[in-house]
DNA sequence: TTGATATTGACATTCATTTTCAATAAGAGC
DNA sequence: GCTCTTATTGAAAATGAATGTCAATATCAA
């Protein structure tokens, strides 16, 4: 469900650095890599070694830099669980809400458009007039139900 | 709307850090009321400043001490903004959800009864147990669409 | 009032992120 | 391909938030 293919993913973002100006490089095609085939969100240090930066030379500032940029595209974003603020997942085209595995990390995106209607009505309630709304499910996912966890690779 | 009286509020804070074995200090006064006083999330810095600590020879340090037994005795909570993790609110009794002005800060509780329930459809879908979620709506209070916004004091 | 000790503020330390800077590599234009 | 401008790089230093250390002090039970 929403699985994307890794290497169209990186190629498209490769595209809209390229587009945006931005250069491709080594470093850079490593990190893009590692966020576009990952399930799930990751620390900018988990980033830095799964690309294997330290062996290749890589620097962590450049895992900053370059989350940075592709968040200014708006092709990644932080995600905040309760304990934790700083992972990056990739994004959805549409605004969408994430759902996140609370063993294994692996998450989707859902619409919500069932329940988005609603928030208005809520806000009215107050006098408020909603603007922005975030909404984040957590719970196990098929697989950690059946105990079998998925591998944290 | 759940409007709270602040010197009860603080007073019945007090009492429970004197039930839980804590001690009543006059700093630990001084940020107490800054935080039940205050119908919006602040910041360390902001709690430090608003109880005029500087001046009274109070540390940050003890600031960032008191929210940990507060946090810790669920009497407050970290609110997470965007662009901001770290600002602290009092908690609502039950389990409620957060409706944040975005110009002013002001903010309430609400229970939000009517969109769990679909909570764990959405999950389903994807074959998810929801055990957790996370909402907060975020728009104009009253006051701020009046283009008259409160003081941020 | 007394005394054990929880709490305090100053200071040092950790940890995540940002800034600085000279060396390097990307890629547009030829 | 080759050249040249400059975006990008990694190392090192700087920043900022939060935590740990410690001796002095204030709280509060007895
Ligand atoms: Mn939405
Ligand atoms: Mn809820
Ligand atoms: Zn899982
Ligand atoms: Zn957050």
């Amino acid at each position: 469900m929403e699985k994307k293919n890794r290497t169209s993913l990186s190629q498209k973002w490769e595209n809209q650095l390229s587009q945006a100006g931005y250069r491709i490089t080594q470093p850079r095609r490593a990190i893009l890599d590692i966020i576009a085939e990952t399930e799930r969100p990751l620390t900018p240090v988990e980033i830095f070694d799964l690309a294997g930066a330290q062996s290749a030379g890589i620097g962590l500032v450049t895992v900053y830099r370059t989350i940075e940029k592709l968040e200014e595209l708006h092709l990644v974003e932080h995600v905040h669980h309760l304990g934790d603020c700083q992972t990056v997942f990739r994004c959805s085209e549409q605004h969408q809400h994430l759902l996140i595995c609370t063993k294994c990390g692996s998450s989707y995106y859902f619409d919500g458009l069932e329940v988005e209607e609603q928030f208005n009505q809520i806000g009215k309630k107050f006098g408020y007039r909603i603007t922005e709304h975030w909404l984040q499910l957590a719970g196990l996912c098929e697989e950690c139900q059946k105990n079998n966890p998925k591998d944290r690779k």
